[in-house]
RNA sequence: GGCGGCAUAGCCAAGUGGCUAAGGCAGCGGUCUGCAAAACCGUUAUUCUCCGGUUCAAAUCCGGAUGCCGCCUCCA
């Protein structure tokens, strides 16, 4: 048994111990339905895709959900010292945007251009780390019929009535993801036979042969098989393998759409490279509104634009979106969002007392403490992404460092060490401000009058000096050490 | 009707066989303060929807009941 003169915190923490072909990850596999040992494809780099959004319209914070995840994800991949290739495609192409820009009578880019602007733009304020390049099914339409050709040749889609379908019964174990079983002569509740041209109602669309309105607006692709547009399914399933091969290691989506969507993804990459596309499936639970999933249709959707109205911003609209874990729904509510703002705020009142500590003779147990709370964090996280657990590890720590930082027990150094820690672990999180808050010169000059007030004993004056900065968004506190001040 | 999932404090939430059932928010008590606020300290579930079973031992496993959510091949 070594014993380090730090306690050992700074030596384990170096790459020595970060043997990334162990990673102790555990992941949950919609397809194996239970929870096993992550093994990556390489051993440095993650190839992770994301369904990416429909922007028919202006995305709600339900559709974020599932890219906070898989944002979290990728930032814990990261974490553990991966590097990580993500790509998440953008869907301008579906019936909803067809739909739209016909009834619009624009064009279809400047149809999608709204809601796609809003989405990226959301990302940015819900601090996702942004990939590389975001692919448009619009502008993979080439790739698309190639694959579509691929799995003609193989027998696994035929054309019918100038569309071109894929038939489910030449691939053997279709529903291995969802446990959809298909049953001679009884399909699902809403199948409506009569809307069918296919084969058997369970197959299921590649490309669709495109409408008289949609032909005169110019909505369709000319293919020989007729003029067409393709199919959601076939758009994931081509940029997915387009940008990251025909195997990578995660494919993440969200829980309501494991059928029939992600099955066919799945299906299409099994049919054409005869394996799995992913080998790592990842469903994101939905986001409720009073016990229903949120939607559009329901008319119960909330945008960032709603919440920013409100006083919400990113970072608090992120912690309540991560604050739970992936695989239980998520209750949507504005008491939830108000309990996320305080959490968020008090995380700031940490790191503001942490960059403007007054300094002391040092504290003994800062690396074990620092040591604990990395290990907390990781094991957490390392069980299928426990954020709950990995967060009761930050509060644990936050909670041991108030003391003697209220104290001012801490050196500098120490200081430092503790502030790199938190900062490591919201390279994670992503809901933290490590800025320091800064003063105007208006409020400095109040601060100082109001404490000449204070020396004098006349309270009422410093009381209304106080209430005059609280206006302008200066909260003010007198401790034994004397006034300390921050933003609202 | 089929498939999948959920139920833990006032609210959110972790825990999937064994130490006092994490943590957050809110609340309450205290220290400090001219008053406040912040910070810090302390406190808040003999019990995990209900009933039965297995076990030396169950929130955790099994059976049943109740309530709730998602999906069921158009579209997303």
């Amino acid at each position: 048994m070594a014993i380090f003169p730090d306690g050992g915190e700074r030596y384990l923490s170096t790459d020595l111990f970060t043997d990334r072909t162990q990673s102790s990850l555990k992941i949950y596999n919609t397809i194996t339905k239970e929870k096993g040992a992550f093994k990556p494809l390489r051993p440095d780099e993650i190839l992770m895709h994301s369904c990416g959004p429909t922007v028919h319209e202006v995305p709600h914070i339900g559709n974020f959900r599932r890219f906070i995840v898989s944002d979290l994800i990728r930032r814990y991949l990261e974490y553990q010292g991966f590097r990580v290739k993500h790509v998440m495609n953008i869907i301008d192409l579906d019936d909803r945007s067809i739909r739209g820009a016909e009834q619009a009578d624009v064009d279809l880019a400047t149809y999608t251009e709204k809601g796609a602007t809003v989405f990226l733009e959301g990302l940015r304020a819900l601090n996702l780390r942004p990939d590389e390049e975001y692919p448009r099914a619009s502008g993979h339409f080439d790739e698309m019929v190639k694959l579509v050709e691929k799995l003609v040749q193989k027998g696994f889609a035929y054309e019918k009535l100038r569309s071109v379908y894929f038939d489910i019964s030449k691939l053997a174990d279709y529903g291995c993801l969802s446990n959809v079983v298909h049953q001679k002569g009884e399909p699902g509740r809403t199948v409506d036979l009569d809307d069918y041209e296919k084969d058997s109602p369970a197959d299921f669309t590649l490309l669709k042969r495109s409408t008289l309105s949609e032909l005169k607006k110019g909505f369709y692709f000319k293919t020989r098989w007729g003029n067409v547009r393709p199919s959601w399914h076939l758009e994931c399933a081509t940029a997915a393998m387009k940008y990251l091969g025909e195997t990578f290691d995660i494919h993440a989506s969200g829980a309501d759409v494991i059928f029939p969507h992600c099955e066919n993804v799945l299906a299409i990459g099994r049919a054409a490279t005869g394996n799995r596309p992913a080998n790592y499936w990842l469903h994101t639970e939905l986001v409720l509104v009073e016990g229903a999933k949120m939607s559009r249709s329901l008319g119960n959707a909330v945008t960032l634009e709603d919440l920013d109205k409100r006083g919400y911003r990113g970072r608090e609209v992120r912690f309540f979106l991560l604050g739970s874990h992936y695989r239980k729904p998520l209750h949507f509510s504005y008491g939830a969002l108000e309990t996320a703002k305080n959490t968020v705020r008090k995380l700031d009142g940490f790191i503001q007392r942490l960059i403007r500590f007054t300094p002391g003779n040092g504290y003994p147990d800062t690396d074990q403490m620092i040591y604990d709370v990395k290990q907390e964090f990781a094991g957490a996280m390392d069980d299928d992404f426990n954020v709950s657990g990995a967060l009761a590890a930050l509060f644990g720590f936050i909670r041991r460092v108030g003391l003697p930082l209220s104290r001012g027990q801490f050196s500098e150094s120490e200081r430092n060490r503790i502030l790199e820690t938190v900062q490591r672990l919201d390279s994670v999180l992503g809901v933290m401000n490590f800025e320091e808050e800064q003063l105007g010169e208006a409020a400095r000059l109040l601060m100082r009058e109001r404490e000449m007030r204070r020396t004098e004993g006349r309270w009422e004056e410093a009381d209304r000096i106080r209430d005059r900065l609280a206006e302008m968004g200066v909260e003010i506190s007198d401790t034994p050490g004397g006034m300390v001040w921050r933003l609202k």
